[in-house]
DNA sequence: GCACTTTTACA
DNA sequence: GTAAAAGTG
C-alpha cells in the first residue's frame, strides 16, 4: 500500500449519515478523484451531547461506525475516527494530508448547513447528492419554486426519470486509505439496542426481506400498515435516518416490487409504501428550502396559540401514564426500543397537542431524544403536520379520538398488552375504554383504575372542545 | 317516514 | 374527526 499521501493522491470521504459502500456518491467522488481515500467520521461533541440528541440513537450510531468499519477492513481500508469540533478537526486532517479534497453527502439541518458553510469558506470540498431518492432541487413547481403541497410534489416527483438497477453505485471492491493516519478507538455504545442492529448488511437484508414479500411484507402494506399489533412495516427508518440504506435502493425496490405485483392490491401496496419514501424526500426538500420550521410554525397564526404547557401533563405523556391505553403504549413502545410505529406517532402527537394543549415542540424534542430514526427533516414535518401548523397539514380541527383510533387500528388491544402490562387480563372490549369498567370487572382484570392504570388525565369532549377554542382564537 | 350510509363543511 | 346535510332503499 502506497503511503504518498500529496494532494492529489489523497482525497477524505467526510461521512455524516451516508454510513454505507452501496450507491454513495460522496465515497464514489473521493475515489474518482485521488487513488487513495480516507473514510473519516468526526465525533461532534455538540450533536452527541446536545438537547436534539439521545443514548439511543447514539448507539446505534456508534454501532454503526463499528460496522462500517468491519465492512472497509473487508476492502482493505479502515475507517478513521476523529473527535472534535467538526471544522477544526477537518482542516487539521486536511492539513496533516497536505490539502487533501473533500466529499461529503449534503445534509439540510440549520446546524449541519452552517457548520458545512463554514467548511466551504475554509477548505476544497465538494457535496454530493445522495440523501434523498431525488436529487432536492430537482422536484420543483414550473415557475421553480419549491412546492409546499405534497400530492402536486410527488405527481411531479414520480414523473421525474424512473431508477434503474444500473444506476446504482455499485460498492467498491477495495478502498486504498493511507496507512499512516491516526484513529480513535470507536467508542463502545453506552446501551445495546434490542429491536435494531446497525449497520448497511442489516439494512440491506431488512430491505430484501420486505421487498421479495416475506414478513413483513411490501405486498399487504396498503391495508396493513396502519396496525401497530402487525409486524406490517419495513421498519428501515433508522437505517434511512443514517445512511446505512441508500434511499434509492429503497425506491428501486419498490418499483422493482410494483413491477413484480401478482394483484392490483399487491400492486397499490407497493407504490403506497413509495409514497412514504417520498414524503421522506418532501419533508428533505421542505426543510432545504424553509430552514425556519425548525422553532417556528410554517402556518402564519399559529404561533399564537395559547399553550397550556402543563409540566405534570407533558411527564404523564413521557411515561406513558396519561390513562389513554392506545397512546400509552404507544410512548412505552418508544422508550423500550427507540421506535414507534407510525400510526401511534400521530395519535400521540394529537394528544399532546390537542387534548393536552402543549406546544408541539416539545414533542419535536422529546422524539429526537428518543427515536433511533431521529431526523430533523422527517420529525419536524411530522409534528408540524399534526399540530395543523405545517406544510400539507392536517386542519386543526382533525384531532384524533384516541379511543377510537386504538378500537380501529389495534382491535383486539395486542399492542396495548404488549405495553401495558397493568392492561394484561383486561377484555378486549373494555381495553381502550378500561376506566367504564365497574369495580368487580376492575378487579377481576387485576386493574384498579387510578391504583394499578392511571384515570384519563383529560376528559376527550372537553379537551377536545378546549382545542377547537384555543385554535379558533389563535387564528380568527 | 325512517334507519342507514355517504357526502360535505369546518379556517 | 365530527356533526349535520343529503342521499338511499
Amino acid at each position: 500500500m502506497s503511503t504518498d499521501q500529496s494532494a492529489h493522491h489523497v482525497a477524505i470521504w467526510w461521512i455524516r449519515r451516508d454510513l454505507r459502500l452501496t450507491d454513495n456518491p460522496a465515497l464514489q467522488a473521493a475515489m474518482e478523484h485521488a487513488p487513495q481515500v480516507v473514510p473519516l467520521f468526526i465525533l461532534d461533541p455538540r450533536l452527541l451531547n446536545s438537547t436534539y440528541s439521545g443514548p439511543k440513537r447514539t448507539a446505534f450510531l456508534l454501532a454503526g461506525l463499528q460496522a462500517l468499519d468491519n465492512a472497509l477492513q473487508q476492502r482493505h481500508s479502515r475507517l478513521i475516527v476523529r473527535q472534535g469540533e467538526p471544522v477544526a478537526e477537518l482542516l487539521r486532517l486536511c492539513q496533516e494530508l497536505e490539502g487533501a479534497h473533500i466529499f461529503a453527502q449534503r445534509d439540510y439541518s440549520s446546524y449541519a448547513r452552517a457548520r458545512d458553510d463554514v467548511v466551504a469558506a475554509n477548505a476544497p470540498i465538494t457535496f454530493t447528492e445522495g440523501a434523498a431518492i431525488q436529487p432536492i432541487d430537482a422536484v420543483r413547481k414550473d415557475d421553480g419554486s419549491p412546492y409546499t403541497v405534497y400530492t402536486p410534489y410527488s405527481r411531479k416527483w414520480k414523473a421525474m426519470v424512473q431508477l434503474r438497477r444500473a444506476d446504482i453505485l455499485p460498492a467498491p471492491a477495495t478502498i486504498s486509505t493511507p496507512a499512516t493516519v491516526s484513529t480513535l478507538d470507536i467508542p463502545t455504545p453506552k446501551e445495546q439496542l434490542a429491536h435494531f442492529t446497525a449497520g448497511e448488511a442489516e439494512g440491506k437484508s431488512r430491505l430484501a426481506r420486505f421487498i421479495t414479500g416475506d414478513a413483513p411484507p411490501i405486498f399487504t402494506y396498503a391495508s396493513q400498515r396502519d396496525r401497530p399489533d402487525l409486524n406490517a412495516t419495513s421498519q428501515l427508518s433508522p437505517y434511512l435516518r443514517f445512511g446505512m440504506i441508500s434511499a434509492r435502493l429503497a425506491a428501486l425496490g419498490a418499483t422493482e416490487a410494483t413491477r413484480r405485483a401478482p394483484s392490483d392490491a399487491a400492486r397499490k401496496s407497493a407504490q403506497t409504501w413509495l409514497d412514504e419514501l417520498i414524503w421522506r424526500d418532501f419533508y428533505l426538500a421542505i426543510l432545504a428550502h424553509f430552514p425556519e420550521v425548525q422553532g417556528k410554525s410554517f402556518r402564519q397564526g399559529y404561533d399564537k396559540i395559547a399553550w397550556l404547557n402543563h409540566e405534570d401533563d407533558f411527564a404523564a405523556w413521557q411515561k406513558g401514564r396519561t390513562g389513554y391505553p392506545f397512546v400509552d403504549a404507544a410512548m412505552r413502545q418508544l422508550a423500550a426500543t427507540g421506535w414507534m410505529h407510525n400510526r401511534a406517532r400521530m395519535v400521540v402527537a394529537s394528544f399532546l397537542v390537542k387534548h393536552l394543549l402543549i406546544d408541539w415542540r416539545w414533542g419535536e424534542r422529546w422524539f429526537m431524544q428518543n427515536l433511533v430514526d431521529g431526523d430533523p427533516a422527517a420529525n419536524n414535518g411530522g409534528w408540524q403536520w399534526s399540530a395543523g401548523t405545517g406544510t400539507d397539514a392536517a386542519p386543526y380541527f382533525r384531532i384524533f379520538n384516541p379511543i377510537t383510533q386504538g378500537q380501529k387500528f389495534d382491535p383486539d388491544g395486542a399492542y396495548i398488552r404488549q405495553w401495558v402490562p397493568e392492561l394484561t387480563s383486561v377484555a378486549p372490549a373494555d381495553i381502550h375504554e378500561p376506566w367504564k369498567m365497574g369495580k368487580a370487572k376492575q378487579e377481576q382484570a387485576q386493574c384498579r383504575i387510578g391504583a394499578d392504570y392511571p384515570a384519563p388525565i383529560v376528559e376527550h369532549k372537553m379537551a377536545r372542545q378546549r382545542a377547537l377554542e384555543a385554535y379558533k382564537k389563535a387564528l380568527g
